[in-house]
DNA sequence: ACATTTCTTGACTGATCGGTCTATTTCTGG
DNA sequence: CCAGAAATAGACCGATCAGTCAAGAAATGT
């Protein structure tokens, strides 16, 4: 599943019949979503756009919409923390692949016209905790994903408090600042917030406990 | 309308018919929202809580739910700028004023049990772009935030850009910290974002441009 | 006191919701 | 080639959705 930082790329056919039914539902669940929420987002259209029938969504997914939901929180919190890992182990500085989150995200805003948001942060401000199958998968994935954020940090100097803390505030700011420039039309929020985090959260003489 | 930081507080009675019709559907419908999401809630439900019939829904707006949305959002930026305009005259410092958001707020979620989140992030991040007059209520509520959150950051010494900036990532982070928190159903982000906005961002040796 | 507007009341509608069910086709191991 | 499992296929269901409507009650101005 390609990704630009946890949101899934446009470009993939989500309706291509090549790729197996399953992660058909997944991709076009994820992409629906992402544009309007989980509630707004009806069984009907996900089979429309993955080009499957009914039978085929409770045939994969017997607890129907919830259980969709909950893979499509798990296969993005795995790409996620993959993405993650690999920028990890690769030599580019901790100011750049910040700075590269923030604006990767503003440059997909912009692309889809500021309608999709990251399905996790989506689903976190709607399901919890009517839905408690999503809600675990987005607490189990959430903090798979700070983990990840958090070995960013510590294998670029940073204590392992500090660098939890700064994992915190890196995912915090770089979603609330998603949100804002959604809501403002202005990828402004966004790149500030790059400028920000590569500035002042990855300071090289701040690395202390 | 009493707040705690944007949100509205529980302890009002949504269905004392002792406020106005429109008052309450308006109190009512926003509460839920912050449970649920937009889509998620039905008008009958908001009915219901607000112990108001059919009818009066669409005498009071004639464009339905989507009216009684950009109605809550509009008096919710207001109450917030009100709120915040409030801060800035008053004499705290403006760590403590930024501290106190972040704790505010985390004590809002244990007390709720985690289940509301702020309107307009909640709105943000399901409503954009297929409702267009919620979309347009929302950035210009949003924007509203954003330039009380400035004035509140001029008053305390920075210059306009510098404000402009500092205002962004208080909101972003906050909320961040907040769809975080619920997902995780712990207020760490939100006391750390507290801190750290207290620590770092109102640092007084860093007031310049 | 009356006329007019404002607001309340709830029955009703067509559309859509998530989910169930049975039948059929495709795949797979022997 | 066949038997059983896996997956596809779509008709169908009761519940609920947002919105309409006609009638009545309360408030208001004169």
């Amino acid at each position: 599943m390609s990704l630009v930082d946890g949101l899934l790329a446009d470009t993939e056919a989500t309706g291509n019949r090549a790729t197996p039914t399953r992660d058909r539902l997944i991709r076009a669940f994820t992409r629906l979503v992402q544009q309007r929420g989980y509630a707004a987002v009806g069984t009907a259209e996900v089979l429309k756009v993955a080009s499957a029938p009914r039978g085929s969504l409770y045939h994969h997914f017997p607890t129907g919409k919830s259980g969709l939901a909950v893979a499509a929180v798990e296969a993005m919190a795995e790409a996620v923390t993959d993405s993650l890992h690999r920028a990890t182990t690769s030599r580019r500085t901790l100011p750049g692949l910040l700075r590269g989150m923030a604006s990767a995200r503003a440059a997909w805003l912009k692309r889809t016209g500021w309608s999709e948001g990251p399905l996790l942060t989506v689903l976190s401000n709607e399901v919890v905790p009517h839905e408690r199958d999503i809600a675990e998968a987005l607490k189990v994935g959430s903090e798979a994903i700070s983990c990840a954020f958090t070995d960013l940090f510590m294998a670029r100097g940073f204590a392992p408090d500090h660098a939890r803390r700064n994992a915190h505030m890196a995912r915090s700011l770089l979603d609330g600042a998603m949100t804002l420039s959604r809501a403002a039309r202005s990828t402004d929020a966004l790149l500030e917030a790059g400028d920000f985090l590569a500035t002042r959260l990855a300071d090289p003489a701040d690395r202390g406990a």
